[in-house]
DNA sequence: CCATAAAGTAAAGTAGACTTTACTTAAAGT
DNA sequence: ACTTTAAGTAAAGTCTACTTTACTTTATGG
């Protein structure tokens, strides 16, 4: 699964400790998440595209 | 979570068994996500969205 | 150089997604 | 009534999403 996330945070120079408030988790699950580490979990995912004001599949893809 | 499986499956005329086998998960999982137990992974929500070939956004609705 | 901020990473723990096995209930046909 | 198929549910186990704490690395600016 890769996401966008980084460019997204990245034009509203936003930090990864930013970005993670938020969304109400931890800087550490942004970072693992920007690194493939694993998936975000599916509401964790329409909290991001809420934020971003785009669809879950702009932010997140899949690669299969 | 909301979602629309239960409609889909029946606008497909698929038991929920048949579901789980075309998504590659059991049918309980099936059963717990339709009747809002747990919501699913996000894999298993793109996976959904490639088989209906709809929007994740079109399947499940975030209600908040 | 040195300080500071941001990113990366790791270990240990908790919660939730999902499995298997198995039993129960509901609906439908014969 | 009896059988069959689908749906519902529950317990125990595994795996992954996510947390907290804490330490290291990588810029960047002074």
């Amino acid at each position: 699964m890769k996401n966008r996330l980084k460019v997204l945070r990245a034009e509203r120079d936003w930090t990864q400790a930013d970005l993670a408030e938020r969304l109400d988790v931890s800087r550490q699950t942004i970072n693992a998440i920007e690194k493939g580490k694993f998936d975000p979990s599916l509401p964790l995912a329409f909290k991001a595209a809420r934020l971003f004001k785009l669809r879950i599949e702009e932010i997140f893809q899949d690669d299969e």
